[in-house]
DNA sequence: GTGTGATATGTAACCGGTTACTGAAAACGG
DNA sequence: CCGTTTTCAGTAACCGGTTACATATCACAC
């Protein structure tokens, strides 16, 4: 039923070879055989079929896109990024969603190999995980997007997570905090999650402050997950005076159980999250956070990908973008007569 | 370099035929070539090719989204949901953004077209674009999400917006407000806004309240679009006491203003919102709004869009789901002395 | 031993584009 | 005016699957 180059070479009285030229701007064509053939695909309604091209030219343009999860707006952002670049390129792109899971994440890539996808940017959970392996030695180009770069040889564009953390945690300690938690997410869920403990245990123990194991709390990295985590974690005595959240989320989360037990922020107990997600400056109080550059991560791992499909980048780059501590006020000088 | 099953069919001294009902368990094979194809498979490493096959059984197990923007919760709920359904199906979904321009959604479709997606799930700016009429002609199925049914021949999952901002504003008025305003949407970006601003004129109206144009502002369904049209509706005398607005990320935006300028919600001002995405319950006052099924718009909509492709269903079918007025705290009494 | 039907497999055309190769026509130079 | 180059257009093979149709094999009944 729809029509084909082969219906609009005999209406227009050429060969199909022609009409795809014309198509493709491929090639010169008699200014009167294009106009022919433009009047006979208007004619027969033909509509261009992507697949029998990508078939023979073995380009699908398309690139798969895998993120933990498209309501976060952190990975909404990146995806948006991403899409904006891709279509500035003239590709589409197919969106997973691996729900922090590394099985799904491997099965969308599989799905990905099959519909031929030229390249792939995924946050994954974890990067150590055996089928990015798989997908290394395959030639199947992909890059990362937020993921720790626990190895060299793979394409990345992240932030400094360790550093972000370190200096979020020290923003708190400056403000005279000792008694310091961390909310974070479930470390088999985010690479992240797990650097950016490691940043809030090294800064502790750089100012001199015993880190207690019970003063972290693994969790979803929801608003439910930290409303949660936080009711926990309100059971430490001698009470902890700032909550390091593994993001803006948990850090929300967090908050409003402490304000259902009547407490006050910063007064009572500091918040800081981590993201720097739009709502963070709207949130009553404002989000003391990490500000990381979510449109322009996905920007940037497009980017890489399509220079490494166009050869221009050969070996692996890693990219870590500038994070920032946004200093507003969740977090405020420790209570003295608390203390 | 990548094998084809002609490859395999060579190792595993069998036909392409052979190979191909393995592959889909479409016909009996005897299970000792069975076997010898699995192992000439994994020996050769082959990965099929669903662009291949695609062009041949003219299915691209692939259906298009448009939404007008991904960063909004509301759509990437519906967006996870209409994923959530399609991968379930065996299919992938390909995304695009339209960033509320209906010359755009235009462009995605006229993409999807030619990608040959089976169908599309589509949110966009107002149904009575010629388009959509052209794509109702066209033979591509597709399913509208959010939007208001002018046309009854369409398929399409949606709320009752009139109604529910009918609901929302006489809340408003039966907590004792008089003077009420609405921060909306662009018209042109959406015809939800303009529906539910139709229903905030029908309830002022039928209860005794004359509107005034200036009292209603058109901005960006964003924070900052609430932001800077509250700073206008502030300016208003005698003062307004309510404020509906068109989604949560307006009332939000329009509540930093209000406490920008000292003002104490409800207390001084009450604002409505619309949506109630997940943060509106974690908000600080938390945000009386009305509810929408977004996840489950996403998924009614997709099983919609799957019927009709299975021949399932036929007609148009519109299907309305329910919504819900969630009272919480930022809309409170008038205060009397103010009146 | 032969006929019959069921089962297993092969052959080759087809899906709808692209493109290498070839040939015809036009343009150009001397 | 003729040879050479350039421009324009056609033929047909190819991309990697699916599948209608044909054929081969086998079991079984008589």
């Amino acid at each position: 039923m729809p029509s084909t180059i082969r219906d609009v070479a005999k209406i227009a009285e050429v060969s199909v070879a022609t009409v795809s030229r014309v198509l493709n701007r491929s090639a010169t064509v008699k200014e009167g055989t294009r106009q022919r053939v433009l009047k006979a695909i208007e004619e027969c309604g033909f509509t261009y079929n992507a697949i029998a091209r990508s078939l023979s030219t073995r380009k699908s343009v398309t690139i798969g896109v895998i993120v933990p999860a498209i309501t976060n707006p952190v990975f909404a952002q990146s995806t948006k990024g991403i899409q904006d670049f891709a279509n500035s390129c003239g590709y589409s792109i197919i969106l997973g969603n691996s729900d922090y899971s590394s099985k799904m994440e491997d099965q969308l890539v599989e799905v990905f190999k099959e519909k031929r996808v030229e390249g792939i940017v995924l946050t994954c959970s974890d990067i150590r995980h055996e089928y990015i392996q798989r997908l290394k030695h395959s030639k199947l180009p992909f890059v990362l997007l937020y993921n720790i770069p626990f190895d060299k040889e793979l394409n990345l564009v992240t932030i400094d997570n360790y550093k972000a953390a370190y200096e979020i945690v020290e923003h708190l300690i400056h403000l005279g905090h000792r008694r310091i938690g961390m909310i974070a997410g479930y470390f088999n869920m985010s690479d992240r999650s797990l650097v950016r403990s490691q940043g809030f245990k090294a800064c502790l123990n750089e100012h001199g402050i015993s880190f207690q194991q019970r003063d972290l709390i693994e969790t979803d990295l929801t608003f439910e997950g930290g409303k949660r985590a936080m009711k926990t974690l309100l059971e430490v005595t001698p009470p902890l005076t700032g909550i390091f959240c593994s993001n803006d989320f948990i850090g929300m989360g967090a908050i409003k159980t402490i304000r259902e037990k009547g407490l006050r922020i910063p007064g009572d107990i500091s918040i800081a999250g981590f993201d720097d997600i739009e709502m963070a400056s709207y949130f009553y109080p404002e989000l003391t956070t990490i500000h990381q550059p979510a449109y322009q991560m996905g920007v940037k791992g497009a980017e890489l990908l399509f220079k490494i499909l166009s050869g221009e980048v050969e070996g692996p780059r890693q990219i870590i973008l500038d994070h920032s501590l946004i200093v507003r006020n969740s977090c405020g000088p420790v209570n003295q007569l608390k203390q």
